[in-house]
DNA sequence: TCGTGATTGGGCTGTCAAGCCCAATCGCGG
DNA sequence: CCGCGATTGGGCTTGACAGCCCAATCACGA
């Protein structure tokens, strides 16, 4: 009855096993996020882990439950990052921004891609039972950016004719094809155009004075706010894993 | 010397060689669209193309050569779909609301995802040397978009300020990202939201008497040309093999 | 007609990874 | 001190798949 994800229940192991565990789930989310679910076999994870065949047994029976165990993980790592401070809520332009900058300026985007979109791309074929948890994850991701959309509406700092819903989802579908195309071009120019000119469409909704001064077709040209790309300070957990 | 892809030279094949080649890369391309490339082994391509496991290994020796070949099939089947008549070169917004809708209405684009999207992001982290080639077929893509908004600006249906590289780009991410929100979603809205935002964009920049009517940020709410999901009529080559 | 190379058939083998088993050890509670 | 479950180790079996081989047939040209 339970829904059995296949994974042993974490309140039955004592501490030793639940560091074991997660020790197991961390060295796989990043052998996974560098050479995808096919291209990681147990062998490296043991080497990895430093751990036996049998540990992954133990705590992860089948290799479907470990991979189960690592998109909840990364999830719930995205979307930790994305309600971090530092981005506000995303209840401003200059959070957005400050986000597009920051996936601009890590090279593990274009390398390795999104954590959970190339994860999602990878096993959406398979029959893997994952689209609930990706669906969930990527909607929590996009609800995001529309409550800080619909934020900044009610603070009256963009237009009410902009349409919070489909702004986020563009922010999001962007980063994703984004990040894509910069894989495969080896090239962090792409994602780098997407999302500067998703958030240029956000920003000619603007009210605020400042915005006013630029008719809000000019805004492809005064995209200076968007050149920051000499960040190098804290990132936070997500970052720092994505840089590990 | 040569850049040796591992495949046959077709000049060196009868016209029954080509026809089972083309047939093996026919079906081939068509499994793997719907089932990825590691769920499809060399005995479901046997039975897809009636031919015998040798046949596989003559034409194409590696299941890499034929990785290869059907990525070149895809690559050149999109880029003729989007150089086809009905779209007019994008050089008007009607072509590219006509675009998105087109794959608004196929519902093989959520089930499958982008014939050369989903397989560029389930090999790319692997060891194949496909990079190239996929760049080399994604910047094609885009020019196409880019060349059609350049057009539009020549003939002033759009404002000088507007930068046909980056819209280009966007158009493209947001087609590959909500392609890719869509098969996880398992529902069309992401792309289409995408799509049309991304277009709704575009659409601020028209000089167009009609469009001058709407302030641009209004474009949000005049979306009634997006709408148009009702088209069922002929699509060429590329809609025949999404189709398929 | 004959021969050579292209084409086809089916089977075979080596490789690799996932999952499972038995045995040994640890560690907490009684 | 003892017992039992949790934990760890390493090896082994099974299955799947890619790649390869030998033999038979076809087809075009000399």
């Amino acid at each position: 009855m339970k829904p059995t994800t296949g994974v042993r229940d974490p309140h039955k192991l004592t501490g030793k096993g639940q560091a074991t565990r997660a020790r197991i789930l961390e060295h796989a989310a990043e052998l996974i996020y560098a050479k995808g679910v096919h291209g990681t076999n147990n062998e490296q994870l043991r080497r990895a882990a430093g751990v036996s065949g049998s540990q992954l047994n133990h705590y992860f029976p089948t290799k479907e439950s470990l991979v189960l165990a690592v998109i909840a993980w990364q999830a719930e790592s995205v979307l930790t990052f994305h309600r971090s401070e530092q981005f506000a809520c995303f209840d401003s332009l200059d959070a957005f921004r400050a986000w597009a900058d920051f996936y601009i300026g890590y090279e593990h985007v274009y390398q390795e891609g999104c954590s959970l979109g190339s994860l999602a791309s990878e096993i959406v074929k398979t029959d893997l039972d994952v689209h609930d948890e990706l669906a969930n994850a990527f909607d929590q991701w996009r609800d995001i950016f529309r409550e800080g959309i619909e934020r900044m509406q009610q603070h009256g700092r963009i237009s009410a004719e902009a349409d919070p819903a489909r702004l986020a989802t563009l922010l999001l579908a962007a980063f994703q094809g984004g990040t894509l195309l910069a894989q495969v071009a080896r090239n962090i120019a792409p994602l780098k155009d997407a999302l500067q000119t998703a958030i240029d469409y956000l920003q000619t909704f603007a009210t605020s004075p400042d915005a006013d001064v630029m008719a809000p077709q000019a805004s492809s040209v005064m995209r200076k706010a968007g050149d920051r790309l000499d960040r190098e300070d804290a990132n936070g957990e997500h970052g720092r894993l994505l840089a590990r």
